[in-house]
DNA sequence: GCGGGAGATGTGAGCGCTAACAAAAGGGTA
DNA sequence: TACCCTTTTGTTAGCGCTCACATCTCCCGC
């Protein structure tokens, strides 16, 4: 355990030559090759154990042609969703004895997109994943490398890549279909970005839902996920008479609208229900207790290191899988028959 | 722009033939050397553009002996503070041009950490730094690699490495300083798991200003982050005598503290006053919007990414240094004088 | 007592790149 | 014209590791 503070770090040669042996046993020690003796393994470990060596990755990258190291690409992390999405993403890498390297976009656009995809490519990535919610990622994504598996996460669906993602469209239903049951003529919904697929699927929910039921489709209002933007449309919202039951597209608006109601003196649940999306921590002690859909964050970031991880062992010949998680109805205070 | 889906992806000899030139001279158009005539520069770009040449960077890292790149250790990055830190340091470096290579540790423990940095560190990176905000991974620091620059992020201050974080001490000092220039007799405290580094500045800027003012110092209440053991120690809280004004360690808990008191019908900020920390999005939406300390995590995680690019242009002979990004009091509504 | 096969170890080459030096090509001055 | 100096380009030798193969031991069976 002697540290060369200012030395240059010993290779395997050196371990070598203190063990007597020949560099080639080294490797084949640290790589748990079968065929060494046992006398022979004890005597070169004591020897990486004095010099303190450590073996150079780099270099062992090279010759293999891999790095054990999988890239990914993502929004905004400091959001919870993609947070969770990443925090996932890395565990299940990890877990599978790889490393992440990590690229978070400020804002999504092609050429953002692809840079980050050319810059992890020239490092080396055995493979990638981009988290690229947004419309504008997936022409990016279809000239994507195409000698290392890339898996697309709530991504583009037209793309020459794997896909990831939680069933948006099927969340909008269950919320929607939890209000029209309580009795609600119908539902209106405070949006999510444009451009954002998240949000298309989740419109698209809605309105199906509305439309199936012979209900009468109300105008989106617009929002950006922020609280701000959902207390925007909470006042838009609190002085539109015959507002009963409202769907927000995530929790951070609907809470936003939560306190736009609060101040308007609009009483939740009594006067006009509210369900949420994604079902963040805070969730469940807003005023009232949001009632919202689940969305498995850290699910989606474990399938999709299983998806890559099944076309690494593949090989050249991989297929494109489609995997899709289900979102879960959660129930809490926040909504109430009409009139309740 | 040929894509060799099949076949090995071109190496610079190969661009070197097509242009017609050696290897070394696209070695220096690649990077910027002076000296090369423009249209020989003109010519090799050209080679490189139709193979569809992309520079193989674990090549490079071997022979200059570092790689651009930088470890992350990290705790739970779907917190808000942590992932908030992150984010500032993968954008300061990429800045920077570095890229990040993340270990997010599920729990702090010594040898989580030291594995941690033991694993970055045969991967080659150039720095580390170490979002470790708990008294356990000290050790770990401590002996950390020599070879490399390391700076912990809200880490512990006896190791031998260089340290950027937010004056806890200040922050809690702030948060009861405000509430006793309220009118209020003494403040309460809910606080945050131990071991925490954060924590402890907390609870003695917290004490120290109570002691200070010659006020009586109640008995913190343990919390653990999250919005439900804030709603416990709120429940007790509720039903203690007394209290008029509360200082929560992490808006989270401030949160659930917030429901607690809403069912047991103690108004907020009329009978009790609450102050929050962080400043998370959510804060500004609470019912009532919640006062509270603001951490720029942002900056923290910038500042780190500045000392460590420091260190790493100052070679081997580095000092350490200590840096302190102070908080700030954002005033809201959850604060009044007692009996407001 | 000796060929043969399995196990244990060593040798040489090369992954794709950069650093250091060597060589060739211009361009001004004595 | 010879000379030197600068600019441009080429050549060679590794960086630290693994792979493929060669070699050397040892033990078994006939």
């Amino acid at each position: 355990m002697t540290a060369n503070r200012d030395r240059r770090p010993p290779v395997m040669a050196d371990v070598a030559t203190k063990a007597g042996v020949s560099h080639q046993t080294v490797s084949r020690v640290l790589n748990d090759h079968p065929n060494v003796r046992a006398e022979t393994r004890a005597r070169v470990l004591e020897a990486i154990d004095e010099l303190g060596y450590r073996r150079n990755m780099v270099a062992r990258a090279l010759v293999t042609r891999h790095t054990r190291t999988l890239g990914v690409v993502s929004f905004d992390t400091t959001l919870y969703g993609p947070a969770s999405m990443v925090y996932g993403i890395e565990q299940a890498a990890r877990a599978a004895g790889y490393f992440v390297s990590m690229v978070s976009l400020k804002t999504i656009d092609t050429a953002g997109v692809r840079d980050a995809l050319g810059y992890l490519a020239e490092q080396g990535v055995d493979g990638i994943v981009v988290v690229a919610p947004q419309r504008s990622a997936a022409p990016a994504l279809a000239d994507a490398p195409t000698d290392i598996p890339v898996v697309a996460v709530e991504g583009g669906h037209d793309g020459d890549v794997s896909v990831v993602s939680v069933d948006q469209v099927e969340g909008a239903r269950l919320a929607v279909r939890h209000l029209l049951d309580l009795g609600h003529e119908t539902v209106w919904h405070i949006a999510g970005p444009p451009d954002w697929l998240e949000v298309e699927g989740r419109l698209e929910g809605w309105r199906g839902t509305l439309a199936a039921a012979g209900r009468p489709v109300p105008e989106a209002l617009p929002g950006d996920w922020s609280p701000r933007s959902g207390y925007r449309a909470g006042l838009r919202l609190a002085r539109t008479p015959g507002v009963t039951a409202v769907f927000v597209a995530n929790d951070q608006m609907a809470l936003g609208a939560l306190r736009a109601f609060a101040e308007r003196g609009v009483r939740v649940p009594e006067q006009i229900s509210i369900v949420g999306f994604d079902d963040i921590p805070e969730s469940e002690f807003f005023t009232p207790p949001l009632t919202t859909i689940r969305q498995d964050f850290g699910a989606v970031g474990g399938h999709s290191i299983e998806v890559l991880l099944r076309q690494l062992e593949a090989g050249a010949e991989w297929s494109h899988e489609r995997h899709v998680v289900p979102p879960r109805f959660v129930a809490r205070a926040s909504t109430a028959p009409p009139g309740g």
